[in-house]
Formats: C-alpha cells, sequence, structure tokens
DNA sequence: CTAAACCTGTTG
DNA sequence: CAACAGGTTTAG
C-alpha cells in the first residue's frame, strides 16, 4: 500500500493517537509478522509507554520509554487502526493487537500479511535493520543532493525507474510516485539510468522532492485501500498524470497513456511525452 | 541481474 | 481462471 508520503500520514495520525499509551499486553493470531516472536514482544514491551513516533522511508520507528524502537514496516497492505475498547468489533485483516493500560487497543491489519515488527534498542535501528542500514537520503531539499543522485544515476545501465525505486539512492519512491515523477520529468521509464544528461537527473531529483511533498500534504494516494490511522483517504489520487490511469488521454498531449512492465512492475507513461532517447552508454 | 517468494483479495 | 496489486528479501 504505501509509499513514503502515506507512511507519513500513518505516522501523524498514529502521533496523535497512541503516544503517552501504555502497552499491556500483545497479541496475535500471526506470528511470523513479529520478528522474534509474540513473546518476545511481549517480554521487551509489556509496561513501556510510547514517548513518540518517528519515520525513515517508508519505516515507522515506535519510541518507547524503556530504550526499545518498535520499527514497523508495512509493504503492500499494513494498516493501523486504534480501537477506543478492546472490546470493540474486529476488523477483518486485523493479526496483531497491543492493548494498553486504558483499556484501548492498537489493531495491526493486514490482507496479504507482508509487513513486519521488529523491536531493537533505540538508536541501533540504522544498523541492525538491513533495510534501514542501506536507507537512501530522505526526499528533501536538505538531505538529498541533486549532483551526487547524479553521479549515481550515472554509473547505473538499469532503466531509471528502477533506480528511483532502489531505497539506497532515495528513500521512499514507490511504484506510484516512481511513474509520476518520470512523466513529470518527461522521461521514459524504461530509458537507461546512465543515459541521462545532467540536466534531465537534476530535474528528476527535483520533481521527486516535489512530488512526494505534494503528495504528503494532500494526505496520500488511496488508489487501492490506503487509509490513515485516523481512517481518512487521501486526495493526491485525484492529482496522478499517469499511474492508473492508461487508456486515458494525457494531461499535456491527450497521446493514450499506456501501461507496460519495467522491472516486473506495472509502469504508466506516455509515449509521446516520455519518449525513449537512443543514446549510446560508453 | 532476473525470478521467485511471501499472502490474499480483486478484477478482467 | 489467470493476472495483478502501494514492497522487499532471497534464491538462482
Amino acid at each position: 500500500m504505501p509509499e513514503l508520503p502515506e507512511v507519513e500520514n500513518v505516522r501523524r495520525g498514529l502521533a496523535h493517537l497512541i503516544v503517552g499509551k501504555t502497552v499491556q499486553t500483545i497479541t496475535t493470531d500471526w506470528e511470523k509478522i513479529l520478528i522474534g516472536g509474540v513473546q518476545h514482544f511481549n517480554q521487551q514491551l509489556t509496561g513501556a509507554t510510547i514517548t513518540g513516533i518517528d519515520r525513515r522511508g517508508k519505516y515507522l520507528l515506535l519510541r518507547f520509554d524503556n530504550g526499545k524502537t518498535l520499527v514497523s514496516h508495512l509493504r503492500m497492505e499494513g494498516k493501523y487502526q486504534l480501537a477506543l475498547n478492546k472490546q470493540d468489533p474486529p476488523a477483518r485483516f486485523w493479526h496483531v493487537s497491543f492493548t494498553f493500560t486504558d483499556a484501548s487497543q492498537l489493531r495491526y491489519l493486514d490482507m496479504r500479511k507482508f509487513g513486519r515488527m521488529q523491536l531493537v534498542a533505540t538508536g541501533s535501528e540504522e544498523t541492525v535493520v538491513p533495510g534501514l542500514a542501506k536507507m537512501g537520503p530522505e526526499p528533501t531539499p536538505a538531505t538529498f543532493d541533486a549532483e551526487a543522485f547524479y553521479q549515481t544515476v550515472h554509473k547505473r545501465k538499469a532503466p531509471i525507474k528502477s533506480v528511483i525505486l532502489d531505497q539506497s539512492v532515495v528513500a521512499g519512491v514507490g511504484n506510484i510516485y516512481a511513474d509520476e515523477s518520470l512523466w513529470l520529468s518527461r522521461l521514459n521509464p524504461a530509458q537507461p539510468a546512465a543515459t541521462l544528461t545532467r540536466k534531465e537527473a537534476f530535474q528528476l531529483h527535483d520533481q521527486i522532492i516535489a512530488e512526494l511533498a505534494k503528495a504528503i500534504r494532500l494526505g496520500g494516494t488511496s488508489v487501492h485501500s490506503f487509509v490513515d490511522a485516523d481512517g481518512h483517504r487521501g486526495a493526491m489520487q485525484d492529482q496522478l498524470h499517469v499511474y492508473d490511469r492508461e487508456g486515458t488521454p494525457c494531461d499535456r498531449c491527450q497521446t493514450t497513456i499506456v501501461k507496460i512492465k519495467v522491472g516486473q512492475r506495472g509502469t504508466h507513461y506516455c509515449p509521446q511525452c516520455q519518449p525513449l532517447r537512443k543514446r549510446k552508454l560508453k
């Protein structure tokens, strides 16, 4: 489900809903979601209070007052919701519960059971969690350097779309925003990264930053099932130019948007605005 | 690098 | 019934 903008909106919602709550017990019906097992989670978190929630790329970091951090990745379908009372009716696809001492309950829902939670010592997450150890810069002007991006892009022969989906290159871009950033930059998703000019790479860098910021501001994209921790859908799906729009006219030139596969991912683009440039990579 | 795996539901 | 879905890891 979620790319960086959606995860950021989940983070904001959760921060309002659960910071200050103290864990009484944790249960699950699908142990694989909890790396190390539910017993380990109970041993480490029972009696601990949530002090804050951070985000890095598409990972949520729940901070506890006992020096522990719960690292949570929603993968394709993970969602959180808060039941004000643990007796509240069960939700579909509900797999993990964090019951708090005030009788409220944080519920983790995941239709495909792809999401994962891992418990680590606060501060160690960037070295202990493989996905975080390799995480590239956050897509903000202060952290994402255009020249460094160009240098990376310049060395890769893979399709440019695959390169921007690589979380070690830039944090948080997923399938929707990859396609959208490339349309905004008038770049073909299959274009070998190394053939991009410096100007094209800089343009793409700027569009990634702008697009993710806009998506955060609009509450994320809900094309399938995304809702934030308050159950709200985003509004960004109305601002998309190519994703999930195959067969409809391009907003710039009216050419029909097409869908292909790039690196095994469904990929949407305008063949007129985003032509494949024939260039030699040396 | 590409393909498969992890899962289940929805869509054509 | 087959293909596909916001992602990442692991096997080949």
